[in-house]
DNA sequence: TTGTGTTTTACGACCTCC
DNA sequence: GGAGGTCGTAAAACACAA
């Protein structure tokens, strides 16, 4: 039995199997308080593809912190970060059978029969997973953003502070490690950055 | 335990840039 | 034409009050 920070309880794939086969529902797995991990995804959702099957990775909390950390770097990843760190996370494409990643599931043995056969080489769009959770991870901000202004929009405008009580600080805590021109993309929408491949 | 609201993945449509 | 951007949305996963 495996304690995940977040959600408790995670079943092993070979338990999920043995109550998929005790008869339960299939849909049993989605509503049990479980995490479903990249791992186990073939074996609880065999031959679900995106578009047929909705479905969805949930990613692990290392996954997370390091996809976090590169955005609070950079809220526009270039081609070279994105290919490092799907390398490092497990991240590819996810045109596979439903599988997680291509590389981890090759990696774990995980395949659903005949998943390779049919599917072949990995798509056109490598990183994928990279790039998409980057978008959304703009959306969110853009999202958190817009609240924060409709918000000050409602309160009553704020007298200025005393000279002395005004500080660099103020403007918000210095984000650790980060160049000035990174930093200053926070907070704030950003151009659309200029193509690394593009560059000199 | 259950109902409900929020967050997180994932995609399609459409747009811009090269 | 392809890659990658935003926007809108679906649905699973999650959090939490009742």
């Amino acid at each position: 039995m495996i304690v995940t920070p977040r959600a408790g309880v995670y079943l092993p794939p070979h338990l999920r199997v043995l109550l998929l086969r005790a008869g339960g529902p299939a849909c049993a797995f989605r509503r049990l308080p479980l995490r479903t991990h990249l791992s186990s995804w073939p074996l609880c959702f065999p031959g679900k593809t995106r578009t047929k099957d909705k479905y969805r990775v949930v990613y692990t909390d290392h996954q997370r912190l390091e996809l976090e950390k590169e955005f609070h770097y950079s809220r526009y990843i270039t081609i070279r970060r994105k290919s490092e760190l799907a390398a490092n996370l497990g991240l590819t494409e996810r045109q596979v059978c439903g599988t997680p990643t291509s590389a981890t599931g090759a990696a774990l043995g995980v395949w659903p029969p005949g998943c390779q056969a049919d599917y072949g080489a990995p798509s056109k769009e490598e990183n994928r997973e990279v790039k998409i959770w980057f978008q959304n991870r703009r959306a969110k901000e853009r999202k958190v953003n817009k609240k924060k202004q409709q918000q000050q929009q409602q309160q009553p405008p704020q007298p200025p502070l005393p000279a002395h009580e005004v500080t660099p600080s103020a403007a918000g805590p210095p984000l650790g490690g980060l160049c000035p021109s990174s930093a200053s993309l926070l907070g704030a929408s950003s151009p659309m950055p200029v193509k690394e491949e593009y560059l000199p």
